[in-house]
DNA sequence: TAATATACATACAACTTTGTATGTAAACAA
DNA sequence: TTGTTTACATACAAAGTTGTATGTATATTA
């Protein structure tokens, strides 16, 4: 059979997201070459580039189906106002990112390509500077909670909500990244839940 | 001429090594040959496979150069035990680190073809776990401060070294991942001073 | 000083990968 | 029902890259 129905065809274009996704993650994003993201997919590279016209915007697709729903809900917890505990919700926020990445391997497997399985040059170097534009709205949304927190009596310490907030993104950014490494669950997969909430009780009157 | 004394064909040999730090900088790893790095040294081919038999020899020759200097400094650093300020000696330890990246070049490119323009699979997967490994000893070390800082009272926080050494890991290896991105010193390359700080007297009595 | 090993340069064969061009059968629209 | 577009599969040309084999002039050694 040559030719799909409409709904056929997007099933194959997502097997072929998670084709790439594979063996992205086992052999490296430079080194997978159209072809095996084919044969992993089941399909010939015929298929693969009527769905995408190069590996880059294969890549994007990927990254995109997880990256935009993440930040969706990071927006979405850091936004929520009317909270009279502004330190917990930093917390909760953390958290939050970690239970993602625990609950979906898509997820897992895309932070570690995008962390440890690819090379930020050429067309990819727009991703990773998106990567710390997301990163520096982050770190402004925490500051404001800060704020709040600030104005509420929570906090233990004196430091100005800009300082307190960049320590809690770079312990964050720490995080994350040790946490996707941490393949064999040694040191940080199993503890991130504690190591943040001794984060935020280092702060807390 | 064709044959060179010991000391050129030295010479050579580190021309190769910086040329590939050169190349694998601006086109990652991956994505350059061994054609582009002689050609970068002013040699060919035949010298770059005289001096390493492949891409990823001569990637750990690159990075050795620069790494182990640079961990026996740390070591030498954290090591010193007659030191009754034990806190603010974690706070040089982490400055001092910084202090090696701003000072040199080669350690920047490294760092910077080490975290975002290489792939860490198949030969490389090795390195990334001697990474990790370099981590865990440091941590270790750090917690042994923290231990001697509470027992002389330094300490605002009743909470244990271990977790304490945990947040500073975290938070330092989220400083180093953004400083060595942040090539337009936009965020943290100029503030890494003031933020350890920060970090540091946040714990301090 | 002759022999040998060194430090490369050059040449070659094999493989991989890419993008595109073309083919084609079925879905869909009119 | 027929024409057209879709969703692929197949075929092809071009370029790049790798490892090695071979050549060679000069250091080095005995």
């Amino acid at each position: 059979m040559v030719r799909q129905t409409k709904k056929n065809a997007e099933l194959t274009r997502q097997r072929i997201i998670d084709a790439a996704r594979q063996v992205f993650v086992s052999r490296g994003v430079s080194r997978t070459s159209m072809e095996q993201i084919a044969a992993e997919a089941g399909v010939t590279r015929g298929a693969v580039y009527w769905h995408f016209s190069n590996k880059t915007e294969l890549f994007s697709a990927m990254r995109e189906q997880v990256l935009l729903p993440l930040i969706d809900r990071m927006d979405d917890s850091l936004l929520i106002e009317n909270n009279d505990d502004p330190l917990g919700q930093i917390g909760k926020f953390l958290s939050g990112t970690i239970d993602a990445l625990n609950e979906s391997s898509d997820t897992r497997q895309t932070f570690e390509i995008m962390m440890v399985k690819c090379e930020y040059v050429e067309e990819l170097t727009a991703v990773l500077e998106q990567t710390l534009c997301n990163c520096e709205r982050i770190a402004k949304k925490i500051e404001q909670l800060y704020e709040r927190a600030k104005t509420k009596g929570q906090l233990k310490t004196t430091d100005s909500p800009l300082i307190l907030a960049m320590d809690t993104h770079l312990f964050f950014s720490g995080l994350i990244h040790l946490w996707v490494k941490d393949l064999d669950r040694k040191h940080y997969r199993d503890q991130a839940g504690d190591l943040i909430s001794n984060h935020i009780n280092l702060r807390r009157k």
